[in-house]
DNA sequence: ATGGGTTGTTAGTGAACACTAACCTAGCAT
DNA sequence: ATGCTAGGTTAGTGTTCACTAACAACCCAT
């Protein structure tokens, strides 16, 4: 299958809508891209837009300019427009990850409960952030009712709330937190932090580094007292 | 293989057999609507069919099928479309809170704070079920960029904040609550609250009334022992 | 009943859309 | 050099879009 060679995530492509701006690895200077080169291309310039304007938003002329070539290049490497929407979605869904499985399980070793859930926090927020297009896109598929947004939430989210409910439930085993369902205590962690990184990305409601530290740290901070037995706070 | 969803959109324009009964105040049978009655009813057709399918995925010869009358119609009412959209959101911004202002002031003075709260959630959440039009126009309008939509959120959610905030305030400088930013306390039970109506609404995460009522229970009790200050050992 | 204003219709308009047939051309193997 | 193929282009296709000009049916005041 398609080799699919990584183009760096980050992107500092041009907004205008109409230059050639090709932002991909390419091979020398302005030559012609492989196959496989060209289709990751697609994708990556796909993803930005979609997430901008939608899927019916954004058309094919569109995406062809950004990607400063002709619009029969994206039907040489994807059949119709759904097919490559339904392909970026894939990709999403697949490759990016709140926390790598190994990341999360070295986690869930951290022995200090606040250091936890600010990491915790910090990485849903970090994944809202570093790429808005994500949550974007996610959000607008859900809003559009393609299928492959439900199969986002089972392939990430889902498996992301049934590991910090297991979490959640050994505290209570141990007694250091309050008994209640683990799972709705774990789905209520993550939608508060979720919904805030929503309300930075697709709402724009920015704010400063600090700020963010802040609420992040009152999040934390409001929840841990909230499911802890009640001891000291230190 | 060319043809693209050769589809069914304008099947029957005739009859209003479309889906929806016409349920606007009506003279009579299939009578001829006054000016208002009509300006009413092509609001209220395309609060609905933009919630469902946004802004660009709309189209005016599915409302005017919808209303069971040709397109010029809507052009007597409607300059472009875009204005027809705006009208809706400000129809939205102005007659669809989430609690009347007299409704929320009574209920600050409740006694007891986890009533409070319970209710408030409650509140919120019966916003975001009882029409689901409502949380899915305002997230397309968000994410399609439209202006109104920010002023959906200073007319409405801002103050709710600020009031909530306010509450909040008043129970720190009685002792009552934890010392913290009140308005960001606010904002993160509105959130966690708000997320998990838009997990119920946009993605379609449906459960029973009876998961409902505990999981509003466990998120307003979490947050309540959060904020509390614990009683100290005498 | 009949004029006049309002509420509706039919039948289009040009532009933009997703998508395609047919044709180039760069660049590598030989 | 040259032929071949894969990566690219130009110039369209029919369809659907938002929107409109021109006209018909309705209903109320007189």
């Amino acid at each position: 299958m398609s080799s699919q060679k990584a183009g760096e995530p980050g992107a500092d492509l041009v907004a205008g809508a109409t230059g050639p701006a090709p932002s991909v690895p390419c091979p020398a200077g302005r030559q012609r891209m492989s196959s496989d080169q060209r289709r990751a291309a697609i994708v990556q310039a796909a993803v930005r837009l979609f997430a901008q304007n939608g899927f019916r938003g954004t058309t094919t002329r569109q995406l062809a300019a950004a990607l400063g070539v002709s619009e029969p290049v994206l039907y040489q490497h994807f059949q119709t427009k759904r097919e490559l929407y339904s392909a970026i979605l894939e990709h999403l869904s697949v490759g990016s990850r709140i926390l790598l499985p190994e990341d999360l399980e070295r986690l869930f070793k951290t022995s200090d409960d606040r250091t936890f859930f600010l990491r915790l926090a910090t990485e849903i927020l970090k994944w809202h952030l570093e790429d808005p297009s994500r949550p974007r896109i996610l959000f607008y598929s859900a809003l559009e009712g393609h299928e492959l947004s439900e199969l986002f939430y089972e392939r990430h989210i889902l498996p992301f709330h049934h590991a910090l409910a297991a979490f959640i439930e050994r505290g209570m085993q141990q007694g250091r937190f309050r008994q209640a369902d683990p799972m709705l205590v774990a789905k209520s962690f993550c939608g508060t932090v979720a919904h805030y990184g929503l309300a930075l990305t697709v709402f724009s409601h920015r704010d400063d580094e600090e700020t963010r530290n802040r609420t992040i740290a009152l999040i934390v901070d409001t929840f841990l007292n909230g499911v802890r037995k009640t001891e000291e706070p230190a």
